[in-house]
DNA sequence: TGCCAGGCGGGGT
DNA sequence: ACCCCGCATGGC
């Protein structure tokens, strides 16, 4: 099947803050197709938004589906700067970062890196697809997913992908989620899809955060760590730290405290950057397994390592 | 080969 | 409030 030719339909120009590092932001937790080391696409529903970085301002080329019409484009830029974290100043973050054991030797390597919000329905996927399995496998499913269901398109010549949309995916796309390999969590994304395809509010950058939390929690497979990743991939909602068995371990170690004890400390120590800081941890140490992350902070080895499959290098091997 | 992962829900105490 | 188990799959 031959990839559609999306065609342009406007160009933006954005300021670049002072805190904000392209490069960083585009290759976290990226796929080759949406990054290839110089263009960043971002997917959105039927379109596709080519972002180049020219130094000191971003350009944004918006390009649709020919049957597809946009709304003006003050609303894209919006979403764009949403997209992005344009609008977000991470001093405050970054003050508490600088004091802290475990992130402070990262800082400057990690300097401007936003995390690239998706859609709520995505960023729900990309939950379930992490939830009881390793970093790589995790990633594995999600770029399986989008492989299988994404459509495949064309913009500047290059061929990406635009994730499906909720309505796309129902009880008959069982088989090919398992193809994908998601496993037992196949039936968690058909009922999320069935979640957001009936209530299409819920998938846009504008919805509420307590309501948003609220339907997913509702939905069986989804808990409190899946709702609350999507809530920091999508809304930039950070404040409620999504907290596996990964990061409880690792916080408990390094702050000397009990495990039971970790989201109070965690939430009190990075209020509402709670999710943000679960996120950066997981890029610092190169979201390697539990036993090697351990030993690598005892060893004091807390910055990544571009040799690795890292969140960081991802969009260099998949 | 046979474990076991960056969860979750259900059933036990 | 806890504790414990099974669950699909891929990776080692």
């Amino acid at each position: 099947m031959s990839a559609e030719k999306l065609v342009y339909f406007d160009k933006l120009v954005f300021k670049k803050p002072k805190d904000f590092s392209f490069f960083l932001t585009a290759s976290v937790y990226n796929f080759s197709f949406w990054f290839n080391g110089k263009r960043l696409l971002v997917p959105l529903e039927d379109a596709i938004i080519v972002l180049a970085d020219l130094g000191s301002e971003i350009e944004a080329r918006v390009y649709v589906s020919k049957n597809r019409r946009l709304e003006g484009v003050d609303g894209l830029g919006k979403i764009v700067e949403h997209v992005l974290g344009l609008v977000e100043n991470l001093t405050e973050f970054y003050g508490i970062v600088a004091k802290d054991p475990l992130l402070s030797p990262s800082l400057e390597t990690l300097y401007g890196m936003h995390i690239r919000a998706s859609q709520p329905w995505i960023a729900s996927v990309i939950g379930v697809c992490q939830q009881n399995a390793s970093f790589r496998q995790g990633w594995k499913m999600f770029y399986n997913f989008i492989r299988v269901f994404g459509k495949r398109v064309s913009v500047e010549g290059i061929e990406t992908y635009v994730p499906p949309s909720p309505s796309n995916i129902n009880e008959n796309s069982m088989d090919m989620l398992l193809d994908a390999g998601l496993g037992y969590r196949a039936k968690t994304v058909v009922a999320l899809a069935k979640l957001f395809a009936g209530k299409q509010h819920l998938n846009g950058f504008d919805v509420g955060s307590e309501e948003l939390e609220g339907e997913l929690l509702s939905i069986r497979g989804v808990g409190e760590y899946t709702s609350r990743l999507a809530l920091a991939l999508s809304l930039r909602d950070y404040s409620k730290p999504p907290i596996d068995r990964w990061l409880r371990r690792i916080v408990a170690e390094v702050y000397k405290i009990d495990e039971k004890s970790v989201e109070r400390e965690y939430t009190r120590v990075w209020g509402r950057w709670s999710a943000l800081a679960a996120l950066y941890t997981t890029v610092a140490l190169d979201a390697e397994p539990l036993t090697k992350a351990l030993e690598r902070i005892r060893a004091g080895r807390l910055r990544p390592d571009p040799s690795k499959i890292s969140p960081l290098t991802l969009w260099k091997h998949l």
